[in-house]
DNA sequence: CTTAGCACTCGCAAGAATAGAGTGCTAAAA
DNA sequence: TTTTAGCACTCTATTCTTGCGAGTGCTAAG
């Protein structure tokens, strides 16, 4: 627990001084700390523990005559080894709940709310990145008939996930053999990943082994068709204009950046996903989450679970000055909120 | 085309003051347009005009010494019988048609890509309304087992946007008994509004007589559940961060109010939707929208239309001071390709 | 090792001075 | 009657100065 080169007075003042700066926004005086913190210390001596806090890389100065504000490598270590976890009120877990009372339980709508959980309950920006379609078990599969050229597949995933698509067919394909084709894909295909079944679609050996016909059957081209998935994942995000309330983000051109970034939501994705080990909450401080655009944010991201073994990743991006302890715990119980709603329902 | 109470010398003016105000975003002078707009006319003569402008409403002055800016009274004088209509180049005709070459034009995907397009040609902030749900005809039902209490209904409309529903069923249905439902309904309600689907599947008497079957049957609560739906439009924006490029809004406060707005998507329906009249192109200028935060911001928008009679709206929000004649070309030109595009495919 | 005291640094806010852009008005010119 | 040159006046934005206050680092005493 205690970080070998800090002692026990060095460890006190970093997380008073990061609580602190989390608070106010401002840099940390010595003289803030004796008022704020009772730690029967004089403010020179605070003083000293303070340079030495700084000559170690845990604080810096704006200027001379300025306070102390944490860095990233501070910040480093009050996470990980100062801050004390702090658990969420029973009106808060409440309030969680009570989000997802109201949803009718289907995939899209709990992402989605999810994230408007995330961000209302932190104050903060709400992420959520659905399981990579690929890695998703294919539970069910149905043709729909749109006309004499285009089908409408439905791929229902174990997941709970649904995906249309508009697929081309051969002209002049009869709605009892397209019945047919769809029996049999179900029969062939239900219960393999997606991944799995594009390899066999896109390779005439292994297509031919599977359907046991030639490769000019129209199963064979509807199975090509369908099954042309792109790598995909959903990115749904909520709360950015709690960006504008911190005042670190006075200026236009800070805030400017985070939006640039946050509109690309491939960065969004891969911020959430990278590096990203299942079922373990990660905090991510400052240029750590190695954006470009969003070196003064962090991230608390964790990864939720849902039916097939699949995971997605959950997260809040907020300002390097963010409430930590508070923060992920929200991320926690939520993670824990949405695996068990995958669980229990659909 | 000659507004009344306007002189052609004043038209000249006004429409000088416009264009300059719009290209610099600063107040215009009497030297600057003596300057740029060569007119044959002193900045002494010009300055009385501008004063004549001003006591009739269309300009002011943010302090006396300064430039006359136009107002909202300005712009509409301008955008209704001033501006002179700026067709697109080759090129951005093209640019526009691109983007939808590489869509796989499905329903969605055109709704999105046209919001991409949008903000990307007009450095804007590009919305596409979605028709209304309940406006939408059914093509087709499609009832799929999902587990013992749950199916999944795939809704295909004529206009070709598809929605998905997990509905509660009556325990042991049986997989041919749900077969046979699913035959009935598309019988009985496709080719129905979804409008008056719902009123039917929630009214004991109507439901009965299109069914012929007592209430009780599982067809019937089948019907009731599938159909209960909300009314329902998706909003598509892109481009937000657009706007950090205007000089206007330099400051946190003015471009804080507008990202708020736009979080709220029902806002931004109801600033599309309201007083829309089918197929005509619409200029809203500053407050004209009626959207509290947004008074600094114009709204050109347009219908398009969708197979099945339905429309919906697609529009640019940028600062008051827009290129008027460009963005309604270019918002003419988009909602006409989409309509084209919604006839040909699907 | 701790702390009081003090000199020193630096940012920030308030004021003062200045420059300059632009107007309105008046009187002369067309 | 309309246009224009000229000029006084207004207001903003910039720059510079000044003073204040918050904070530190260092030193010497406790």
């Amino acid at each position: 627990m205690i970080t070998p080169m800090l002692d026990s007075r060095k460890h006190t003042v970093l997380e008073a001084i990061v609580d602190c700066y989390n608070r106010t926004a401002e840099p940390v005086s010595s003289q803030k700390i004796v008022r704020d913190y009772d730690m029967g210390l004089s403010a020179a001596t605070l003083r000293n523990t303070m340079a030495d806090l700084e000559e170690l890389g845990y604080l810096t100065h704006p200027h001379t005559s300025a306070g102390r504000v944490p860095t990233e490598q501070g910040y480093r270590v009050y996470v990980d080894s100062l801050m004390t976890a702090q658990k969420l009120s029973q009106r808060e877990r409440q309030f969680i709940r009570d989000g997802y009372a109201s949803s009718r339980r289907d995939f899209e709508e709990i992402m989605e709310q999810t994230s408007k959980i995330l961000s209302a309950i932190s104050h903060h920006i709400g992420v959520v990145l659905s399981p990579e379609l690929h890695e998703s078990i294919l539970r069910r599969l149905e043709l729909i008939s749109i006309d004499s050229e285009h089908i409408l597949a439905v791929l229902l995933m174990a997941s709970g996930a649904v995906k249309n698509q508009v697929v081309s067919i051969p002209k002049d394909l009869s709605d009892e053999e397209l019945y047919r084709i769809n029996r049999i894909l179900n029969e062939r295909l239900a219960g393999l990943p997606l991944k799995q079944i594009r390899q066999i679609s896109q390779d005439p050996v292994k297509l031919k082994a599977v359907f046991n016909r030639p490769l000019s059957d129209p199963i064979a081209t509807v199975t090509r068709n369908t099954f042309a998935l792109e790598q995909e994942t959903h990115v749904y995000i909520d709360g950015t204009s709690n960006f504008f309330s911190h005042p670190e983000f006075g200026e236009v051109q800070k805030i400017e950046s985070l939006f640039r970034v946050l509109e690309q939501k491939e960065q969004i994705a891969d911020l959430l996903s990278s590096q990203q080990e299942p079922l373990g909450i990660q905090v991510l401080i400052g240029s750590e989450n190695g954006c470009e655009g969003m070196e003064m944010c962090s991230v608390v991201r964790s990864s939720y679970r849902v039916r097939g073994n699949q995971f997605g990743t959950i997260g809040v991006i907020g300002p390097t000055r963010m409430v930590y302890p508070r923060i992920v715990s929200i991320v926690k119980f939520t993670s824990q909120m949405i695996s068990e709603l995958f669980e229990e329902s659909l």
